[in-house]
DNA sequence: TGTTTTTGATAAAACCTTTTATCTCCTATA
DNA sequence: TATAGGAGATAAAAGGTTTTATCAAAAACA
């Protein structure tokens, strides 16, 4: 069961094969110090050989950086989360640093937990984030002694924190749908108590001009669907143009259009929000949508982490990433 | 900035504090060795009041045990993976074990650097998952010389891998079927080439009896739509149930029969598969359908890698858990 | 009273690195 | 030739914990 070579090489084998000693075996690997090239040669192909790799462990202990980082979320569906975690791993990975995932669903019980795990496993920082940017956070993040970022998420005053650009991206959907010739654009959005849905709102309505309507409603494929159902209801001139608050309400605006033989996109152009695949793909036709980058937030926020790890100074305040426009066949 | 309790106590703080040595403290604390009650309660006291939490790195540099353990996926989208990592975590947390989430995106090089670093990091073992369970894992992973768990992916012979059991929850969709007085059960499924889409097609065959028939194609909403089309296209008896591969193709066949006019459930009743919730709870009707348990599935990856890295004995091969009925309006 | 156990506590080693302070040559300078 | 300086290597300390071996004192025994 057990080979010869199960456990591990330490510096000290190294050391011992390259006939040297373990300050100078370390000093070599390192490239620090003062090493003659030949032994430095030397050491290294002989560590090569052994594959050896040094102990994060015990790295960590000595020079205070364990080169881990926790990801704390409150989101176990995964829609907003892996996106942004896989960014940030991205990013990190090619740093040598990895990242502990913690979802507390949640619940303050399991974010205490974890957030101890974390401290005792000595993080060099924190990226919390959580599924709407209007949420209070643990209060435990405010005190702690290591670097926390914001990701899709509020964080206190004097913190640093990354957010999609809503309001950017609803002015190039708006923008879009002028540049198609629309003139009469209608805003079927979410709940009114999200500030994201309010910041799109505002940012819609300051392009639509007078003839803009904002209808706020719920986050779901039904809204969309019974919204439509009112405007058509009502008598009065339609909208040539639907800009969504999300893609689930989006694909319910399309299925009721269809339902009532309106076509997509001549009568009416559709644009969504999230460019959630599995919906945006899916809707006939496809939808045009607004992508917020998560994976890019990712990354913002990984490389934020690992300069307040190294002590780099960062500006505090919300740093917004614009979206960008997926154009597909409904706008 | 920085506060007089800045640094992090350490165990000498709490032997100082206390009046006693560090090995009596460290006795008093894990409550190991010989200890005078009393002793044993002011040093957890002391280190209660003063905060003290051991260092994790520390720890596990002595115990050869890091309590951490690492995911490796190849899927970023997140439907699987995060659900199944939640339930990993939610074991592992309550036994002072964190989770280390490795994004490779399929890509070999990010694989070997991942591993690399988790080995590093000395974690105490890898589940590796996949999106399907008929890939083969990274060849790196088969003599580490750690444990490691595969969750629905496959392993090699002698592992412990984790399946959500797909024969059993095409039986329970179309044992569902019958119950509800079903006869003409037809499986509209995925692409052959899946193990998965074999298995539920094979088991849906043997209870649907000589009627049986099944459509193989894309994992689609197009594929659930144009198959229905060509159903109905079709001359002879038509269906009055049809059992479907995933959610996203029972979307697509509730919407073509939608289209035609056909009632559902009372004319075709329609079960889809993985109750993916954004497709499942959006149809027109709700969507009846089967659910793989992914969270459970994690739980149960959890508890197995933390027995094998407590060196317990594991039962080599594939387990299979159930998969669930999910009743909701469409059958 | 003298000897053996038992109890409670401790010093020191170990885990694997990095880093600081030393030490030994060798070469260049006066 | 004697000395300073530099290059290259090393011993030892440090980091925070667990564990083994040791030790002193108190309790039990003869």
């Amino acid at each position: 069961m057990s080979s010869p070579d199960d456990k591990r090489r330490t510096i000290r084998d190294v050391a011992k094969a390259a006939g040297v000693s373990i300050s100078t075996a370390s000093n070599a690997l390192n490239g620090i110090g003062r090493t003659n090239a030949e032994t430095r040669e030397k050491v290294k192909r002989v560590a090569d050989e052994l594959g050896f790799r040094p102990n994060a462990l015990a790295r960590g202990l000595l020079t205070k950086r364990s080169h881990a980082i926790g990801m704390l979320t409150n989101d176990t569906y995964g829609r907003l989360t892996l996106p942004m975690a896989a960014g940030v791993s991205e990013i990190l990975v090619d740093h040598g640093v990895s990242l502990f995932l913690c979802a507390t669903n949640n619940d303050p019980r399991l974010a205490k937990l974890h957030l101890d795990a974390l401290l005792d496993r000595q993080v060099d920082g924190i990226i919390f984030t959580a599924t709407r940017i209007d949420l209070e956070p643990p209060p435990e993040l405010l005190k702690l002694g290591i670097p926390v970022i914001y990701a899709f998420a509020q964080g206190p005053a004097d913190s640093v924190s990354f957010h999609p650009d809503d309001a950017q991206g609803a002015r190039i959907a708006v923008q879009h749908l002028h540049t198609l010739g629309r003139s009469r654009i209608l805003h079927i959005t979410g709940e009114q108590n999200y500030l994201a849905a309010r910041i799109r709102a505002d940012a819609y309505r300051e392009l639509a001009g007078p003839s803009g309507q904002v209808m706020f409603g719920e986050w779901s494929e039904e809204w969309g669907h019974s919204a439509i159902d009112t405007v058509y209801s009502q008598s009065g001139p339609k909208p040539d143009a639907i800009f969504c608050g999300s893609d689930e309400i989006a694909r319910g605006v399309i299925d009721a259009l269809r339902d009532r033989g309106v076509s997509i996109p001549d009568d009416v152009a559709v644009v969504g929000f999230d460019n959630w695949e599995v919906v945006s793909k899916q809707t006939r036709p496809p939808l045009t949508t607004i992508d917020m980058e998560l994976k890019e937030l990712g990354h913002r926020a990984g490389l934020a982490i690992l300069g307040l790890s190294r002590r780099e100074k960062l500006e505090p305040g919300i740093v917004r990433l614009p979206c960008s426009l997926v154009a597909r066949g409904s706008a």
